[in-house]
DNA sequence: ACCTTCTTGATAATGGTTCTCAATATACAC
DNA sequence: GTGTATATTGAGAACCATTATCAAGAAGGT
């Protein structure tokens, strides 16, 4: 049996005797159909264009509930705004970044993996995601560099 | 010649047409007494008593300038605070952070820095910096959520 | 000392996020 | 179904860290 993330949110309401109504349902499968980093604007536009009176209260609601079940991470940038994005059966996090050209390279490395999850241990915390992106230059653009 | 954190504030200050003055120079000096991940009220507190005039918007300013010059770092948290960090000679480290009360933990551990080193090679990166953020709950935390 | 330009401090403004509260919806027992 | 306890919602106010504004004052060069 396979738990799709409207199962996930479900169970995780119930457990703590909260309810499943039309809004949270509504609010998850927008948030689904977006992609990468998401904005609370973006997402609000978006869900305005099918249900005008759902508040942008609700929305911050249930972006919680949301990251509290494990569905969702939220980070924080520097402008003060905070980005969602999706946990669940999405791809990994590790990124390669060329600081040139901007281009991205994503990987996974186990032993990486391995020993952050030994640090985690160390330091007493559960760990439930992680991001890490080395900078650096590309090959191409070293070699326009030399020129 | 070895440059310190007031040699380089001053050069770029210099460069940039921007004036050395009493308050950059105090707040820079208090900035570099502290550790760690440093709050802007915190700093505030210091400075104020050897400085009671100066105001919070000019701390704000500073450490715009320092984080320009790249003397310092600005993580943003979850809360909607920001915490300055300093950069120039200290040694590198990773985060650990909770993502329930935001405590932030430093780490180092040499053999990640070896595979990232590796996956660069790999992939014909040159590595220039990284930044590795483990996400996660800390003890106390989960305590406090099986209770 | 003079003059231009930058800086400062006080305060107002900004803007994302959270709180408040009365009205409404949900889940569940009967 | 009906009733009841409790959670939820939407609107707007409140919050609060950070930025912008602006007049008065300081730096640095000549």
């Amino acid at each position: 049996m396979m738990l799709n993330e409207y199962d996930i949110f479900k169970d995780f309401l119930l457990q703590q005797n909260l309810k499943w109504t039309p809004q949270r349902k509504l609010i998850l499968e927008v948030f689904l159909s977006l992609d990468g980093h998401i904005e609370v604007d973006e997402l609000h536009k978006k869900i305005r264009a099918q249900f005008p009176e759902l508040g942008i209260a609700t929305i911050y609601r249930t972006l919680k509930l949301l990251v509290d079940c494990g569905l969702v991470e939220a980070h924080s940038f520097q402008n003060g705004k905070k980005v969602y994005e999706r946990l669940f059966r999405v791809r990994h996090h590790d990124h390669l970044i060329c600081t040139r050209c901007q281009k991205m390279v994503e990987f996974e490395h186990p032993l990486i993996e391995k020993y952050q999850l030994q640090i985690c241990e160390e330091y007493g915390f559960t760990l439930k995601s992680h991001k890490m992106e080395l900078l650096g230059i590309c090959r191409d653009c070293l070699k326009k560099e030399l020129k």
